[in-house]
DNA sequence: GTCTATATAGGGATAGAC
DNA sequence: GTCTATCCCTATATAGAC
């Protein structure tokens, strides 16, 4: 990311990501992070005013098209009357893998969402329910759609763990170790599977 | 937890309970911490040598208590051997609901676990594994033995996924709030219960 | 738009009196 | 075992030259 193709801005953004993925938004200084961008320390506050801004910056920059890409996939399976439980997991979570897989810190920032979250930061969870709610209403009723004899409630507590269960799995949490010969993507892609058959089968829990 | 009638080490481990929870372990300074505590701020590396010290300790004093609970559980339950799944996901999981339940602190416990997990640190994680991975082993092989079918890699895979779902529910990252009228201790039961079905239903999956 | 230099604040840790 | 005072470092942010 740090390389010189890159405007400054976009260096201090690809750099932030990777930093406060790996060390949180306390623990990353902006010594740290203009070091690694290779750009002046005084360049953060020049193009981003604060650091909390830079902060908001780093999330702007990814969940536009992570949601975009979400909705799109939904549509298309919602329009496919044969869809399954199954292809709306995958729409909702394919598109999270997708960028955890992509070059230039997408894995850093999927990290780096499940870290938001862990950190009960009030201000940002407001920030993310403001822009990005309407994507979680819209799965909701998907699911509700293919699911008439769940109520309304327990319907809502599954679809919070399966959030959680993605949140930690895609953020690499979990203690299941690579295997050797196993690429990076490979196993994601495994994890994946998994954790979709996982949630259908405990969405149609009776 | 800061009040007079605990010894000055055990308000100081409160304190940094609450305060890590809340802000991290970057974000919480130990002077935040000291005054939190009521005591003085040469009192933490007295007590304690340094910060990271401090850290460690802070796990240490309650996590020897919840997997020995576990395990209690875990051995009750397999005894019977009429006991189902849902029997043994409760063992694991009742423990560390009656945990963030407890008055004194357990509740930032079951959150801060939660951040340590989403921080992969490597010291905290080896410290862990070292110290609390044989009950994770004998939770696995009790599962192994009551779903015969499973793959030892596939029963893995979804035991990790198990692990997510709890974190992420424990520590109340969710978005489903607390009705009014319903008390936190019947929400966390609740959430329990939903949790224990889910999981249940996940690892019979086909 | 990028640099150096600096203002100002807060951090962890410790020395030494009590 | 607890206090004050302080060392020394690092942090964010900004002013002003280029």
């Amino acid at each position: 990311m740090n390389t010189q193709h890159f405007s400054t801005k976009e260096r201090i953004l690809g750099a932030a990501e990777q930093l406060f993925a790996q060390h949180g938004f306390a623990g990353a200084s902006l010594r740290q992070v203009t070091a690694a961008a290779n750009v002046n320390l005084a360049a953060v506050n020049y193009h981003f005013g604060s650091k909390e801004n830079l902060i908001n910056e780093v999330f702007r920059r990814r969940l536009d098209e992570l949601n975009s890409h979400r909705m799109h996939a939904l549509e298309q399976a919602a329009q496919r009357p044969e869809a399954d439980l199954e292809d709306l997991l995958a729409a909702f979570i394919r598109p999270a893998l997708d960028l955890s897989l992509d070059r230039g810190g997408g894995g850093a920032f999927v990290r780096l969402l499940a870290r938001a979250y862990a950190e009960h930061n009030d201000a940002l969870r407001k920030f993310l329910s403001d822009n990005y709610g309407y994507v979680l209403k819209r799965f909701h009723s998907a699911f509700a759609q293919r699911l008439p004899n769940l109520d309304k409630e327990e319907l809502y507590w599954r679809l919070d763990i399966v959030a959680g269960a993605l949140t930690y799995a895609m953020a690499d949490f979990g203690v299941i170790k690579r295997k050797t010969g196993v690429t990076e993507q490979q196993h994601r892609e495994r994890a994946v599977e998994h954790l979709i058959r996982f949630a259908a089968a405990g969405l149609r829990a009776p």
